[in-house]
DNA sequence: TGGGCGCCTTGACCTCGGTCAAATCGCCAC
DNA sequence: GTGGCGATTTGACCGAGGTCAAGGCGCCCA
């Protein structure tokens, strides 16, 4: 996919992060920076990078799910959110010269392209508008993590697990309304109690308490949605437009 | 303080982020964007503006307290964080060329500086670099943002509390261990429990504990800190490198 | 000096969700 | 198949914190 010699260099690959910036770059450029990406698989529990690290690559998420994990000194670890393709990630740690703030760990088998530092530092040096792509992705970045923060304020915990539901499927906003629909869960139980802040064992709960209300029935991974409107309602908050 | 000849164009004003703009213009656009400048005092309760409005100016804090608050259509609304003296607003919106995904509400009477977008977007076409500021304050606001989300998806309301309480108080971080000090809080109750995803009840109940404990002592706006180490412990959070 | 009005605290009550251990399920290798 | 192991669910228990209403406190103003 890399190879090909593209006519249309704006959508050379499938991630939409590593496209905004392509789009930067005049066609010399844009070739230097396309010749220096690779592209690796990761599987599930490997992690790009690792919190207090100093940050030598730049990724771009091509398919699959990557987690960011913050710790702090007392034990305490929380799963921040997902990262899903199309997204960037180790561009806030190389912009700021500073060690990354958060662990990316692999949540779902994931195909990532890398690109080098020096690499990167070379073409920012002379394309100045460059950190305006970054700027976009840390926008955006914040205002879903502004939205994650404020469910986490106000919401409880049948309803921060209804919105995460919507995440994993956009068929949630889409308009076929009360048709009930499936969706296949990326990641495992103990994963998405971590990013609702609780434990498999109220998660589970929680679930049980969904299947008796019959709004949604969870078999394994598959998510069975019987009335897509009690996601809907949920599902605003992190739908912020990019 | 801005109509000053200053010698050294990089202190003007005792905001950082309004320095750290200037820092990037040549003498001539530092007086463009230093003229352009006009100051205006916020009482409490005021806004600077709302979530859904279209972005018309950019805001440096000089002095005082502006909270960001999100809503959503649940009638839900969640104080997100502080922004302090120093801090910048507005160029989220600006940048993205989109509304305000916040409500800025002014906590503590505040002294704001002032520059119109399109004096803005007038110097951020001649600057190219401009946008390096910003990002700069994206990923610190970001940094932020998830720290306190870190904390909301594992601590309780007790250790919460001790954080935030941190966070008013630089002497918390700095060398004087275990001498007890006074902190003054720039809020009021209702505010605390915003911040703290509670409410007041819940708050002065946890308060009194705290109380019991002998680690803090409040009486009204007035915190007398008993056991400082208490609230370094849970203030490592917070303090991110910038 | 005595309302009046916010702000804050307290009481009573109860639900949500945490904790720990045991049981069950699912999957893979042998 | 069968044992093993990790993932998930369930049970039993209980504590943190939500809710609503009443009470106290401080402050401003007439």
């Amino acid at each position: 996919m890399l190879t090909k010699p593209s006519q249309e260099p704006c959508e050379v690959s499938g991630c939409h992060a590593y496209n905004a910036l392509l789009r930067r770059l005049d066609a010399n450029d844009a070739r230097v920076f396309r010749d220096a990406t690779r592209t690796k698989k990761f599987p599930v529990g490997r992690t790009l990078f690792s919190q207090g690290e100093t940050c030598e690559q730049l990724y771009f998420i091509e398919s699959g799910l990557v987690g960011l994990r913050r710790s702090d000194e007392n034990g305490n670890s929380a799963l921040l959110r997902l990262c899903r393709a199309g997204e960037s990630l180790g561009y806030r740690a190389i912009t700021a010269g500073a060690a990354h703030q958060n662990t990316a760990e692999v949540l779902a088998s994931s195909q990532v392209m890398i690109v080098s530092k020096s690499v990167l530092r070379w073409l920012a040096h002379r394309n100045t508008e460059f950190s305006g792509g970054f700027l976009g992705f840390a926008l955006n970045a914040l205002n879903q993590t502004e939205a994650i923060c404020a469910e986490l304020l106000t919401a409880r915990l049948k309803d921060r697990l209804l919105s995460l539901l919507a995440m994993f499927d956009e068929r949630v906003v889409g308009s076929e309304s009360s048709q009930r629909f499936e969706i296949e869960l990326p990641i495992q139980r103990k994963d998405l109690a971590d990013l609702l802040g609780t434990n498999p064992a109220s998660l589970s709960r929680t679930i049980a308490r969904l299947h008796k209300d019959g709004d949604v029935r969870f078999n394994g991974r598959r998510v069975l949605v019987l009335k897509p409107e009690a996601l809907k309602k949920e599902a605003s908050r992190f739908w912020v437009q990019s």
